[in-house]
DNA sequence: ATCCGCATGTAACCCGTTACATGATTCT
DNA sequence: AGAATCATGTAACGGGTTACATGCGGAT
């Protein structure tokens, strides 16, 4: 989990986690509780942040004026739970737009995959499907690139190697391939129905 | 990157990083430069570590005990260029060999596919064949769970769910499937020839 | 009256990143 | 002589984890 040379308007880099909590918040306001609870209850469930990560991490959008508190003063006090409910600020959904744009760099296809696809997700209903198509066909493309770059080792290190690194090698063309066809038939699906 | 309950004789639990430059000192005796270049030139080069992350990690599983530098005392001093060679102790050696065995836990597939991965290059020339064979038969538990469970939210949040997340999730079961495939057809390669 | 779920937080610790520093050796 | 590569390190910083603390609200 690295990645990100995009600065924010306050100059900082945020972290992945942090550019996630804008997303979903961008989504839909939320607590920090409800971002929990999401995390637990989505196949996203495969992190599970910590109360450490999580309060701080909002507090951070806040002070760098991406997300803000939800003003409850007008609602029916039903109930008085203290309960901070963030939302973004124009500054953050522009940011977050920004975020989603980003292309797939090929060099991250192999390490960053679930956060492109993480990506994906939030793109509904932010991005126009012209953006989406592109950002499928930019991660098509790292794909493709990131299997001929593996096919090249393999044939490269070819009958020298021993067994195991070369059964890996074959691991990492399968699931690769599988993502590279889920990508086309996207593409295709999107397009179809665009 | 994280899990490891195992804790070492020290009595510390190892990172991920630290299990994996114990590994590969096992395999080969390195200094930390060739452990640099290990992860450049190989398709670990996914994670390029930094120097700062590297050197002080040797020295911590220096101090562990599980690693220790070679005494070149009797070497031919060819070069009398400063290199600290790192190959593990007994202790370091044992370590190791009780993080390969230790079973792929279903919870952690989602996230620590490589890892497990990167353990099955390792485990070549260490674990007898049926300790490999019982590795990839809980890999392949794991991702049939795993796939199991995309499957039945698949199936509990069908039809009212947006688009994206479903594609998504397609995503993840194509490329688990295709992890899954993989480890069955290892499997019975490797049991044919071992 | 008490216990459990909601809800937010904080402090210590650890480790990885960034960036910089420092030499020694080999090449030209 | 100077540049490039080899080779190891360190200091500051940031953020995530663990573990603990706190208090309200609804349920039994």
């Amino acid at each position: 989990m690295r990645q990100g040379t995009m600065r924010t308007v306050a100059g900082r880099r945020l972290t992945v986690f942090e550019h996630i909590l804008l997303g979903l918040i961008c989504a839909e306001p939320s607590s920090g509780y409800d971002l929990k609870r999401i995390f637990a209850t989505t196949p996203m469930g495969v992190y599970q942040p910590s109360s450490g990560a999580l309060y701080p991490a909002l507090r951070r959008l806040e002070e760098t004026g991406l997300a803000q508190v939800q003003d409850l003063s007008d609602q029916v006090a039903r109930s008085a739970r203290r309960r901070r409910v963030y939302e973004p600020t124009p500054t953050g959904r522009a940011d977050h737009t920004r975020w989603l744009r980003t292309p797939v760099e090929p060099a991250t296809v192999g390490r960053d995959l679930g956060l492109h696809l993480m990506r994906f997700v939030m793109m509904e209903h932010v991005l126009p499907p012209a953006d989406v198509l592109a950002f499928l066909r930019s991660l098509a493309d790292a794909l493709a690139a990131f299997t001929a770059q593996l096919e090249r080792y393999a044939a490269a290190s070819d009958g020298n190697d021993q067994r195991h690194p070369r059964l890996a090698l074959d691991h990492g063309l399968a699931v690769h391939r599988a993502s590279l066809r889920w990508a086309r038939k996207t593409i295709a699906q999107l397009s179809r129905s665009g």
